[in-house]
DNA sequence: TTTGTATTTAAGCAAATGCTAAAATACATA
DNA sequence: TATGTATTTTAGCATTTGCTTAAATACAAA
């Protein structure tokens, strides 16, 4: 009953949670975030092709998640793939399921 | 396997999924939402002293939650009081449940 | 009608966001 | 070594965000 209390006792949870949620709360990174939990890993250039975009504006997202821990990367020869970081994006399923199974619609 | 197709057919599912996050990804809103949730209706007086912040600010936040349908006012004398709108609140009952049951945590 | 209570709105401002264009890195391969 | 490919970084800029303060609304009670 005293919310004091409760929002004090969730702050930590409240903030990481926000946190995430602010990443992901923009299209084109909500885009790459779904497209990298079905696909396993994809470089900028996959990314820049599928989402029809400047490759520098792509990366710039992807630093983004990178830097707040969400993605991780990893180099093979000249190429850069990145993949979920579950640890993080785990917060992020229950939305993909929604995406996926039906549609959330209006 | 054709992502550009999957990211079409998904296209309206993503944006009013990011729309939502959008919103709830700044902490203060995301605090209000999770009160609203609990305890079924608050008025910005309430939020405010729980919150320990300016009326005006939880009145912006307020305004933005109602503009994007998340929430909806009823007037009750001179006070108004907001509640959560389960049409489009709905997709983040999970995330709630996330941070009712365990800590999130780092 | 005056006063008080609850709330919103407007103005202003510093900080953050997201993009483009250009330059810089990194590393294979010819 | 020179060239090409993949990617990041920097700078610049217009827009958005979130707060504060002050003014405006709304309405009930004295």
């Amino acid at each position: 009953m005293d919310c004091r209390a409760t929002i004090r006792e969730s702050d930590s949870s409240l903030r990481v949670v926000s946190e995430v949620l602010n990443l992901a709360g923009n299209k084109v990174r909500l885009q790459i975030l779904f497209l990298l939990q079905r696909e396993g890993r994809l470089c900028v250039c996959d990314l820049s092709d599928i989402l029809q975009m400047n490759v520098s504006a792509i990366s710039q997202h992807l630093r983004k998640l990178k830097d707040r821990d969400l993605i991780y990367a990893t180099k093979e020869a000249q190429t850069i793939f990145y993949a979920l970081n579950k640890g993080k994006s785990f917060i992020l399923n229950p939305l993909f399921e929604l995406v996926k199974d039906k549609n959330v619609m209006v």
